[in-house]
RNA sequence: GCGGAUGUGGCGAAAUUGGCAGACGCACUAGACUUAGGAUCUAGCGCCGCGAGGCGUGUGGGUUCGACCCCCUCCAUCCGCACCA
């Protein structure tokens, strides 16, 4: 009986959909388990073989952790709103939820395919008004909350307006600095209209103008993380800054609790890394410094006050409102042109080319602390949007300050002595001080706490914490996303009640923008009428709470029930790419925290282990054609010719080889192809690229479950090497792994006798492979070592296969262990054998030492480090015991050459060294 | 520029705590079985050398009885951020 791996495949398939085998409940005694696949956008061009690498190992360890005894909770579902469908809907008119469904049932296909253990009863969209109801209810919440600082957590608006009637915000401080204290007579003075503007700059969400990222040729605007060197990460068309109304999340009142979150949690170094240099914690300075017969105050932000006697000039960003307000009129005419030469250069090109340009302003500002005047400079590396857009320049010690000092001849203070050589700035911490006043001879570290004290004793300034982290724009001008429940009156934003919810997102008859830069939704009249929101939410609103919605997928009035989100608690294994580094991983750390500040959930850290897959490549395959013609070089030829590289599909390539056939069927253009052969074979040129379709590079998942099998397909993307690793995809060697199934087949099988399994009892040997390979799976699969997993598979198969070994025990037990990787193929076989119920739901094998004991152990033996033979010896000797042993072999005494022995190092069950 | 990661046979890789480098697999070579082989089995397979043996984990150094592993130097590749004061 062969290994039918089709047949096998499918039968199961329907079994375990008919049993609900893979249905999770939300009650259980067993201990809780929650691992999580990052959910897919559902796109047109379907799963490649990079797509599901992290899906097998999570479903591998979710199947452990049931055999295990766990209740797991294992889900998918679809991040279904986005731009791609709505792109699709403008070119070709069709809505784009029916495009985005047929995305939807070509990816569950190929999932199926593969036999992933999902309980897809719990399956979310968030395109569905089911789900989109609470992404609306959970803006309500956010929209609805404002950070106290003093506690330092989300908390009810209504709170905040409390508070202003009795005493003002005197303990409430504004994030945004354009609203200075007031008393409680004040706020009770104010108009609706005007108390409103006030809390919108308190809220969690809330809508204001500001700079944002506006990508025209997709008619919206963009988050920073979705904007890359000025090009969109969609598509890569420019993006410009500009002054529009948005909706934004205050995820920086957040910031220093991400920052302290990633101390809890487990994601990789480089993960936090990443996501705490987007935060961009800084701890520095502002100080004042008075303008030169002006009665103006010139505010910089400085991280090293310590420098204060080693500033030379100030700069200031080109859009700072100071500069109208100082530059005499004799420089009025230079300032101008400078302003306008910076207005005509775009973001992209400010990225680009990093010259250094700027304008002096002819103002002055006086040193506090040495009555010294400093000339103010314009520049546009200054940035108008951090910080307060000006600083102090100190050449000696930034880099920058010193490149444009040299570049304008503006004359350098030292005040670090010998720790600066003129020819470049030293930007340390460590140096002694000098040409520095009262500071002169105090270690530069230790003078930022003396200045800092200092201008906070003479009201110049103060301590200030900055962040390079923007509060995220958090509306699209877009039709294929959430609508804000959100009413206008008299530019008043009015929240929808809860009971109104969900808004649902409208018909329109075409999908191209509104007017004034508005989206889709305002060409409908009804929706203008209505003076509803016309902007929609961004593709990381859905995606920010999915994780909580699969726990109680189906509950209509709440969006998770706080007794099962109790129970389910943090997703214990989050499985996904590092691509979301600073965008939905942050975004969805902000939204569990304010849940978890307005009591909705128990913990405010969503995803306590983050394991990042590594990307698969594409392996390239490319011809070469003769120039001008339809003759193809094989590469080992290709110097001879003048050739142009072309792609060519790596399916119609059998390693370098190329089907000649199969290439002139491929395209019509190449059916009269003739080609220049090297050894009768044309050989392709590889490369490793992204894989993409239009690289022909991409393999398709459902081919090679098709002619291997899923179980064989599995096992190979995991055999490709750790999962976090990126590597490029190589079919040659799933081979190997259809050869292991096949061989692992055979040791129920016989080609000719037929069944040839025995009940018999295990004899010791057997049993010290199996538990030998217990140890190992169950250690390996912990750790998410799959690759390892699968070698010692192999290895276990290979030594029952040479000890001839086909006992019912043995093999039942190796069929639970192999179970997560090769689900069909232990289910079939498990059942074959005869046992009771489902491998997947049996219990895995418990290790028994006793059965892996040695009595002797065959001692490597170094002499001087130097590996020279082996000796086995008992492991019950002792010390003495073992080295009259040793200095007795011969092999040992013809390398010690007669010499004395000077030391015998004897590691126990390890190793023996003579030194000579 | 800053930060992170990686570097081991022809290839993917293994070595979990400093203790036999290259497990497992691919490719390749030889042989067996066979009408046949893109099935299966057996053997070989880091480099140099006929051999004894020598050399080998990106480079150079260090610590150690012993280093792929720990420390320092340099080089290369990949990823992230990028005028953040």
């Amino acid at each position: 009986m062969e290994y039918q791996f089709r047949a096998i495949e499918k039968k199961w398939q329907t079994i375990w959909q008919e049993k609900k085998a893979y249905q999770v409940s939300n009650e259980s005694s067993k201990p809780k388990c929650y691992v999580l696949d990052m959910f897919p956008y559902p796109s047109g061009a379907g799963l490649h073989v990079g797509h599901p690498l992290g899906y097998i190992a999570s479903d591998i360890y979710s199947r452990f952790k049931r055999l295990k005894g766990f209740n797991v909770l294992h889900p998918m579902g679809y991040d279904a709103f986005g731009l791609p469908a709505e792109q699709y809907a403008i070119e070709n008119g069709v809505h784009p939820a029916i495009c985005t469904h047929d995305n939807i049932n070509n990816f569950r296909k190929q999932l199926d395919n593969i036999g992933f253990c999902y309980d897809w009863d719990r399956e979310v969209r968030t395109c569905d008004a089911t789900y989109y109801k609470w992404t609306q209810w959970i803006f309500l919440q956010l929209f609805n909350s404002y950070f106290d600082r003093a506690q330092q957590k989300a908390t009810p608006i209504q709170n905040l307006v409390s508070a202003f009637e009795k005493e003002g915000n005197i303990n409430h401080p504004c994030p945004v600095a354009e609203v200075k204290t007031f008393p409680a007579e004040t706020w009770k003075s104010y108009t609706e209209k005007q108390q409103q503007d006030i809390l919108m700059h308190y809220r969690l969400a809330f809508c204001g103008i500001g700079e944002v990222n506006w990508c025209a040729a997709l008619g919206t605007v963009l988050a920073n993380d979705e904007v890359i060197n000025g090009l969109s990460e969609r598509g890569g068309h420019p993006v410009e800054k500009k002054k529009l109304r948005q909706w934004y999340l205050r995820i920086t009142e957040y910031a220093d609790r991400l920052l302290s979150g990633l101390e809890t949690i487990q994601f990789s170094d480089a993960m936090k890394e990443m996501q705490s240099n987007w935060i961009g914690k800084s701890e520095g300075a502002e100080i004042n410094f008075a303008v030169k017969e002006a009665n103006e105050v010139l505010r910089v932000y400085t991280t090293r006050p310590d420098t204060m006697f080693g500033v030379d000039f100030m700069v200031v960003a080109p859009e700072h409102v100071i500069i109208e307000k100082i530059v005499p009129s004799s420089h009025q005419a230079e300032v101008a042109k400078y302003i306008a030469y910076v207005k005509s250069r775009s973001e992209r090109e400010r990225i680009a080319e990093k010259k250094i340009t700027g304008c002096f302003t002819g103002a002055y500002v006086i040193n506090p602390f040495n009555g010294v005047e400093i000339p103010v400079w314009i520049s546009e590396y200054v940035l108008a949007g951090y910080g307060t857009g000006a600083i102090m320049a100190v050449p000696c010690g930034d880099d920058r300050d010193f490149k444009f000092a040299k570049h304008f001849n503006i004359p350098i203070t030292n005040i670090i002595g010998d720790a600066f050589n003129g020819l470049e700035a030293n930007p340390t911490k460590e140096a002694i001080l000098s040409n520095s006043d009262f500071l002169n001879g105090v270690v530069q570290k230790a003078a930022i706490a003396i200045v800092n004290d200092k201008i906070e004793a003479l009201g110049l300034g103060n301590r200030k914490i900055n962040y390079r982290m923007r509060d995220a724009a958090f509306s699209r001008q877009r039709y294929w996303g959430e609508p804000f429940p959100i009413k206008w009156d008299n530019g008043i934003a009015y929240p929808m009640d809860e009971k109104e919810l969900p808004l649902l997102l409208p018909k329109v008859d075409h999908y191209g923008p509104g007017p004034d830069g508005e989206g889709p939704l305002a060409n409908i009249p009804s929706w203008k009428e209505a003076q509803l929101e016309t902007n929609t939410m961004p593709g990381f609103a859905g995606s920010s709470w999915y994780f909580l919605r699969y726990m109680d997928a189906h509950n209509e009035n709440e969006f998770c029930s706080r007794k099962v989100s109790d129970y389910w608690g943090q997703v214990d294994l989050y499985i996904g790419g590092t691509e979301h580094a600073v965008g939905h991983l942050l975004y969805s750390r902000m939204w569990t925290k304010a849940l978890y500040d307005l009591g909705h959930i128990g913990f405010d850290e969503p995803y306590k282990k983050l394991l990042n897959q590594g990307m698969i490549q594409g392996s390239s395959r490319f011809v070469y054609r003769k120039r001008g013609s339809s003759i193809f070089v094989s590469a080992g030829l290709i110097k001879d010719y003048e050739v142009d590289q072309l792609h060519v599909d790596v399916n119609k390539v059998d390693g370098v080889e190329l089907d000649t056939e199969a290439f002139k069927k491929w395209k019509p253009d190449y059916a009269n192809a003739e080609f220049i052969l090297e050894d009768g074979k044309y050989i392709c040129g590889v490369e490793v690229e992204k894989m993409s379709k239009s690289k022909f590079n991409t393999v398709n998942p459902d081919d090679l479950v098709n002619k291997y099998g899923a179980d064989t397909f599995r096992m190979y993307e995991m055999f490709l090497g750790p999962v976090e690793q990126s590597k490029p995809w190589d079919t040659k060697g799933i081979e190997g792994v259809h050869r292991f199934l096949k061989k692992f087949w055979r040791l129920f099988f016989d080609e000719i006798k037929g069944k040839i399994w025995v009940d018999e009892a295990a004899s010791l040997e057997e049993l010290k492979v199996l538990h030998k390979t217990i140890k190992k799976i169950e250690e390996d699969t912990d750790r998410h070592s799959f690759n390892t997993a699968v070698s010692s598979f192999m290895i276990c198969v290979n030594e029952l296969y040479d000890l001839g070994c086909h006992k019912k025990s043995v093999l039942s037990d190796l069929l639970v262990l192999m179970a997560p990787y090769a689900p069909h193929f232990c289910e079939e076989l498990w059942q074959v054998l005869g046992n009771e119920g489902l491998a997947i739901d049996a219990a895995f094998p418990i290790f028994d030492a006793k059965y892996v004991v040695e009595t002797a152990k065959d001692y490597p033996v170094s002499i001087n480090g130097k590996m020279r033979t082996n000796i086995a010896i008992d492991l019950s000797c002792t010390e003495q015991e073992v080295s009259d042993i040793v200095l007795a072999n011969a092999v040992v005494q013809k390398w010690m050459e007669g010499k004395p022995v000077k030391k015998l190092i004897f590691v126990k069950g390890k190793m023996i060294n003579v030194v000579i």
